[in-house]
DNA sequence: GATAAATTTTGAACGACGTTCAAAAAATCG
DNA sequence: CGATTTTTTGAACGTCGTTCAAAATTTATC
């Protein structure tokens, strides 16, 4: 029986990050207890710090989950062969009914931070990069002679728009919008920013 | 002596307010203990609960302050007649100056989320509006013709993205700019915003 | 100004939390 | 099967926000 030990070991992390994930879907980042995850997934409280270092580790687990989802989310090929303008549009549509979707997942990406004590480790932050990327495909479409690392930063910004229009409604700080028109609205943004990017080209 | 009573109270809230204000702008609002708040005020730890709630209603009031501190900065005279697409420009590099200089205090403002047993209060959902109302007003110039409503919806799409923008930054989750880079993507941003506008106008 | 009553301030105590670790339970080995 | 190693356990610890009976202070009454 060689390796059966790894296997137990694995299967444990599993129960853990799927019970984790549960809570966080139904309840929210700020109401997971290590207590209710341990319960959840059949191991004793201490179980959990055999497996991650700490609580934080674990999100981080959920969330490199959740960003996975996401991935599968927006590279559907649906609008493969539309103009870039369309499919960046499809992308801002696709992560806002992702956010509807999965408000309490999408939400802890953004609303975790762990202690300074055990930071987020690189291969996690690496994950979000394919954000970048799926982004930064139909803008060299738009603007075939920028500079790929101008494009990468040209990508962020784009993202980071659409984000904060997605977060700030759904966060409900300030009054809250229809869907459709929140839609609208992020459609709209998008489309502006793409016509801009197109004006300037060349 | 009439309304001594109601004085003391007073300076004891102000007290506790400076002094959480103070913790949130060096240590952070995930470092805030109410045990280092009434050591800083000066009072008991039972003290802070005759005069707020709990303490998420103490940080509501700090990020009050924030958000009035936030409002001196961005309704300084500097641009007061030059173009409706410079006026915005200018909000957006004070806006993102202010998240610079302050933070902390600046992202306490997103960070906190008060338990649902007690709800932000109307007052300080309120309080945020000025925030749209800046903005909407060099909008004004630029598309006379949109309605009130959907302009001011046109106002927090347009913060949504600065701020969306500004965040992704600061909050370090994706690899950092240069201020001077995040800068210019700002400004080119909200430019692209603007001149979509003006370019839908009539 | 002394005494009683009302009010304010105090900080020990409480329950909930994340985390630890000695001991119990289980698995492995000779 | 007994000895040894490994894994799992959950009571216990330190820290947190919050409470509230008691102490300190202020106000009221004479």
């Amino acid at each position: 029986m060689a390796g059966r030990r790894e296997e137990k070991r694995e299967d444990l992390k599993a129960r853990l990050i799927e019970a984790a994930r549960e809570r966080i879907a139904k309840d929210g980042l700020a109401n997971l207890r290590a207590r209710d995850i341990t319960q959840d997934a059949g191991c004793a409280l201490g179980g959990l710090y055999t497996v991650f270092s700490d609580l934080a580790e674990l999100v981080i687990h959920v969330n490199s989950a959740t960003l996975k989802a996401l991935e599968a989310r927006l590279t559907l090929p649906e609008t493969k062969d539309r103009p870039p303008t369309d499919r960046l549009r499809n992308l801002a549509q696709g992560y806002l009914a992702f956010a509807v979707e999965h408000r309490n997942l999408w939400k802890a990406l953004f609303d975790h931070f762990p202690p300074e004590t055990s930071p987020t480790p690189q291969w996690h932050l690496d994950e979000h990069l394919f954000l970048m990327d799926v982004i930064a495909e139909p803008l060299a479409e738009l603007q075939p002679d920028m500079p790929a690392q101008d494009r990468a930063i040209r990508a962020r910004t784009l993202f980071g728009a659409v984000h904060g229009v997605v977060s700030i409604s759904l966060e409900g700080r300030f009054v809250g919008l229809p869907l459709e028109r929140l839609a609208r609205e992020v459609d709209e943004l998008v489309q502006t920013i793409a016509a801009g990017a197109e004006r300037r080209r060349g």
